[in-house]
DNA sequence: CTCAGTTGTTAGTGACCAATTACTACTTAG
DNA sequence: CTAAGTAGTAATTGGTCACTAACAACTGAG
C-alpha cells in the first residue's frame, strides 16, 4: 500500500498488535512537517480540498494517516498552509525574477516567471482551487491574503498603474484555467488563440 | 429534514414501509428534472463538484435523494450538465446584449451583460467549480467546450482580434476570483483596486 | 374497472473518510 | 541505567456519501 517502502522495514516481527516495526530511520517531526505539506501541495492541486483525502496525502508523504493529525490540527488547516505556501513561492519568483528593474521590463520579467511557474501546474492548481473553496470563510479569508500579497507584490516592483496590474493579474487568473483545462494538449483554433503568446516578444499598451 | 414541504402530506397512514403516502401532486420527470438542475447550479456553485452532496441538492429540489439517480445517472452527469446549462445562459445573454452592434460596442456590451451575471454569483462560481474540478476527464472535457463556446461568441459578436478577445476574457476570469472571494465586502485598498470598474465609461485600448 | 406506465418513496449497502485513542519504538539528558 | 520526551503506528469510531433495491401511489388509456 506505502508508495515509499524503504520507511517501514521487512521483517514480520508480531509485538503487542501484531504490528510490523517502524523502520529505525526517523526524522524529527519539522522535517515531516514539510514533508507532508509537499504531499498536501501535489494533491490538493489535483483534487481540492473535499477531493482529496488524508489517507492519500500521508501516503505520498510517506507517513501514517494519523500522524498527519499530529502535524497539522486538521484537514482544512493543511490545505490553507499548502495555498499559503505556493503564493510565499509564487511572491519569491516575482521578487527574484524583477529584480532591480521596474515599470515595464519588471512585468515582463514576472510574466516570464509566471510562464515558468505554468510548466509545474502545482501552484496554479493550487491556487485555483483556493478560489474555488472560498465559500468557507477561513479558506476565503487566506485566499484574499494571498490575492493582496501578490497584488501588492507586482504594484511595488513594477510601480504601475492599477489598470495595468489588473490586466497583469486578469491574465494569470487565464492562464490558471488554461492550465487545468490542459489547454496545451489541444490542438485546435481557439485553444491555441487563448493562450497567451510569450511575455518577451510582447506589446506593452495596446496593439 | 425536508426544506420544501407540502410535498408530503401529514396524515401518517402506514403502508407496507410504514412510509406516510406522497402527496396527490405530481410533477413530469421532465418538471423535475429542471428543477434538479437549477437546485444543483445552485448548490455547486457554493460547494463544487465534491463539496456538495446529492442529498443536499434534492433536498433543495423537494425530492427524495434516491429520486435523483432515477432522473440523472450519477452527481458527474449532473454537475457536467449544471455548468454547461449555466454557460449556456452566459452565451445568450451575451448575444442578448449586443444585439446588431459589433466591435468595442458589442464588447462593452457583453461587459456590461457580465456585471449583471456577477450579481447572481451563481453563474461565475459555477464555471470556477468547473474548472477546479478539470482533474476529472469528463468535467474537462465538458469546461473545454464552454470555454470554446464562449470564446467563439465573443470573437463572432465582437469580430474582433485575438488579443482583444483573451484580454475581455482574462478579465471575467479574474471576476470569477473576486466573485468568489467576496471582495465587494472588503474595504481595503488592494480590494477597490482589484475589481474592473464600470465597463460603459472605460477606454478601449491602453490609457 | 383494470392494468400498464410513471412518479415517487423508504430502507439499505458498501465504501470511504476525518479524527481519536491507545499504544509502541526510538532517542537523549542526567 | 533510567526516565522523560519524541516519533510513529494500528485499530477504531462515528459519520457521510453515492448509489441500489424494493416497493407503493398516482394517472390515463382501453
Amino acid at each position: 500500500m506505502h508508495p515509499k517502502p524503504g520507511l517501514t522495514c521487512e521483517w514480520p516481527i508480531t509485538n503487542f498488535f501484531g504490528m510490523a516495526p517502524t523502520s529505525t530511520i526517523r526524522q524529527t517531526a519539522e522535517q515531516r512537517r514539510e514533508a507532508v505539506l509537499r504531499a498536501a501541495m501535489i494533491e490538493f492541486a489535483q483534487g481540492g480540498l473535499d477531493g482529496t483525502s488524508t489517507q492519500t496525502i500521508a501516503a505520498r508523504a510517506g507517513i501514517s494517516q494519523p500522524y498527519l493529525f499530529r502535524l497539522f490540527p486538521n484537514k482544512k488547516a493543511l490545505f490553507i498552509e499548502a495555498i499559503q505556501t505556493a503564493n510565499q513561492q509564487i511572491v519569491a519568483k516575482f521578487e527574484a525574477a524583477a529584480g532591480t528593474t521596474s515599470g515595464q521590463d519588471a512585468l515582463t520579467a514576472m510574466a516570464v516567471a509566471y510562464t515558468e511557474l505554468i510548466a509545474d501546474r502545482t501552484f496554479l492548481l493550487l491556487s485555483l482551487h483556493g478560489f474555488a473553496s472560498c465559500g468557507d470563510e477561513e479558506v476565503r479569508a487566506a485566499c484574499r491574503r494571498c490575492f493582496r500579497d501578490v497584488w501588492y507584490t507586482i504594484e511595488r516592483l513594477s510601480g504601475l498603474d492599477p489598470d495595468t496590474v489588473r490586466q497583469f493579474y486578469a491574465t494569470g487568473m487565464l492562464c490558471n484555467v488554461i492550465t487545468a483545462m490542459q489547454l496545451d494538449d489541444v490542438d485546435e483554433r481557439w485553444a491555441k488563440l487563448a493562450r497567451p503568446g510569450d511575455p518577451r516578444e510582447s506589446k506593452p499598451e495596446g496593439k
